[in-house]
DNA sequence: GTCTATATTCGGATAGAC
DNA sequence: GTCTATCCGAATATAGAC
């Protein structure tokens, strides 16, 4: 479509490749943002300690919780001390606002690509299935945040539903632009960007049921895109 | 369509005016299904403390999460003390067990309807609907039990993830049966059962949302069985 | 049938040694 | 840069009074 774009992104594999927040470089950046905070001065020991404390949420979290998850289960399962563990974040809830920032800084990343695109058509297909992309790459830290945003103090509790608020009306404006273009009523359109949410969470936060039917990253955005048009066009 | 129905309960203002587990019915029902477990003996009592004991963990959980919501704060809430909470309840835990107990019964009993019509496309709407209407009216127990079945011990979580295992399956089957009807390839079937779950719990997930756009939940029913239809003709 | 007072456990956080 | 030892507050649960 555009020959202004360097190479396609349309499918999986290809946007996996181009995508920059992935394995260590995620660490890196979370060290980056909050050097001020963390003791540990040396990125080396930081990124991999980093890793450990996510990792471990990771897997405890999704079974017992963020406020079951004590720091001595942490600490158990990261094989830091609990003074280690304080050199890298001053309090729990810490853990849970890195994630909210991460999240936050990859949607935004994704949706400015996106609107970037002259065609509204094309740039809407590609805000869903690039979301599906990359919620599929890190489904622990956005499935986290929808699970836990009740664990964040209030202030980043606001801001991590208005990353998910900030999606939903650029969608629905894409909708509109869509609609119009092609003289069909606009009146619906924030319940169908609605739906494409829903749609795109479920796969994240529902890894077992997904990942059971076998259906791909591909063939789910497309199932995804097919029924979105389907309801655009009958409003 | 089926006379042997006594009235139809295609609209939601008709469901709601059948449909038993409302107001202090639900409490009532309560009592007799833990009768052995609450030392209150009265129903007289028991009925309007267990309201006061749900209503308020209905008003905390959803902004502090169950886990952090401590048996102090219903106390507060519900007016009740400390002791008096446990004449009802034997642990903690015993809350969110409840919750299980009395969403698995409404969501079989719905489902078991459903499936008495002999009509397979009837008795798909059907379940759709009414599990949507349940749901509306039901909100916080859904609601609850989506959020903090993870605060269930070991036996009642899986319980509780078999009701949606269940419901998933009596959903593809009938999709399955509704596309032999029709000659239409049920490769995906199981894939759209999700899909279908997965829109009937954003509604009760996210009331906000819904509230704000003002869709009835006959409208939100009709646009849901819509996508449906449609994803079922193109496989 | 309900309340007050209390036993007991556990989790978050920190100070100072290595 | 990391660990050990410890403090303190808070939460679940119960015993016994009213």
């Amino acid at each position: 479509m555009d020959q202004a774009q360097s190479h396609s992104t349309a499918d999986f594999k290809s946007f996996q490749a181009d995508f920059p927040h992935q394995g260590r470089a995620i660490y890196e950046t979370l060290f980056e943002r909050n050097k001020d905070r963390i003791t540990t001065n040396k990125a080396k020991f930081a990124v991999v300690n980093l890793e450990r404390i996510f990792s471990a949420t990771f897997e405890l979290t999704p079974r017992i919780g963020f406020p079951v998850m004590s720091l001595r289960d942490l600490s158990r399962a990261t094989g830091l001390s609990m003074g280690g563990i304080y050199s890298y974040i001053e309090s729990k809830e810490r853990i849970a606002i890195m994630v909210k920032d991460l999240v936050k800084l990859v949607t935004e990343e994704l949706l400015a690509r996106a609107k970037d695109l002259s065609d509204p058509r094309t740039a809407l297909e590609t805000a869903i299935r690039e979301h599906i992309f990359a919620t599929e790459i890190l489904q622990d830290w956005f499935s986290f945040l929808y699970f836990e945003t009740r664990s964040l103090p209030h202030e980043h509790q606001e801001e991590s539903k208005n990353i998910e608020l900030k999606l939903e009306t650029a969608l629905h404006e894409l909708i509109d632009q869509v609609r119009q273009s092609r003289d069909i009523e606009c009146g619906n359109s924030p319940i169908i960007a609605t739906t494409l949410i829903a749609l795109i969470q479920d796969r994240y936060l529902k890894p077992w049921k997904h990942s059971k039917s076998g259906e791909s990253a591909d063939d789910y955005a497309q199932r995804v895109l097919a029924l979105m048009h389907c309801a655009i066009e009958h409003p």
